[in-house]
DNA sequence: AATTTTAGTCAGGGGGACCTGATTAAAATG
DNA sequence: CATTTTAATCAGGTCCCCCTGACTAAAATT
């Protein structure tokens, strides 16, 4: 059993990070001038784009599936990315009824970087605490997972693969 | 200089906490049927609502500045807390322009309670790692800290006061 | 007393994440 | 071949964050 005051220090500081980067992210964007700098977020676009990096030429009903979205919300946002020429639409051939989603160069790059890069606040981290904090997250992250599979049984799993995926190809 | 890799292997855990956690909220939010549940996000409402907390009493225009949004904004956001009851509104009796924002007995719970809460997830921690975790982290939002004075030189120091203090007074 | 500054309000708007309902076109199936 | 299922689309809506512009009421300044 884990002591409790040190859960709510680390507890706390979890929330304080969130705030902050949180914070950084939209002064920095808004301060900077990177108006176009839309941030990839875990929602909406941003969720579309993440899992076409790991899966590309899905079709919008695998992809409105795979992402716990209805078809229509899928078909906005997959429309907004089009605009933004992060992706491309096109009519499959061999089954004309369905509409195939492909990352642009542009697209692949955002996705990419976006999420490649290293904070500059890790700079202050030793190699030490660096695995430690790796350490930790692991372990963290997995009793997410966790939590989201008791939740949700049905589709259990599913998530965890679409990110975990991504992010062992980016970062291992 | 710290390793490479190390960095890349925190950054990608870093950024999966942030995707998975928070898609652990959405999923609970929909399936357990706690609608009403908002979960204080460090945006909006919620962001009025944590700067009250720590400095109760403040004028709309006192939370504006200090969140750096407008007065419109503000008042749209203070008028949706005070339809949910959790602030009130009341003309300064000094300054009659004034309009005093207050928490009410709900509002500063609702605040206390969703950020106060251990989360399940680090039950897995040991005592050992929950150390490591707290002094990383404390590490990593100082970082955060500097990058937002940095940027916003104008107002140095003003939003670290607002979350710090807030959070020190929870979690210490 | 007249003017300016300050705190708020209303109106309107832009963008984002989602959703339901109704409809069409193409494929599958009886 | 007629019907049903499937993939998308359009239309319209809800709620959120956040901004500009125009306008009042009260306080501060000249």
């Amino acid at each position: 059993m884990p002591n409790i005051n040190k859960q709510k220090s680390a507890a706390g500081k979890l929330i304080e990070f969130g705030m902050v980067s949180h914070t950084a992210d939209e002064v920095a964007r808004r301060y900077h001038a990177e108006q176009d700098k839309h941030p990839l977020r875990f929602q909406g676009q941003g969720k579309i784009l993440l899992t076409l990096a790991q899966a590309d030429g899905l079709s919008q009903k695998e992809l409105a599936t795979r992402l716990n979205l209805t078809v229509q919300s899928t078909a906005e946002f997959v429309n907004k990315l089009v605009k933004k020429q992060l992706v491309t639409k096109e009519k499959s051939t061999s089954d004309r009824r369905k509409t195939i989603i492909r990352l642009t160069d542009l697209g692949r790059e955002t996705a990419a970087t976006e999420t490649a890069q290293v904070p500059a606040y890790l700079d202050s981290l030793t190699d030490t605490e660096l695995d430690q904090l790796t350490t930790i997250l692991t372990k963290i992250n997995h009793n997410l997972y966790d939590e989201i599979d008791t939740i949700t049984p049905d589709q259990s799993g599913k998530f965890q693969q679409v990110v975990a995926d991504r992010l062992r190809d980016w970062f291992l």
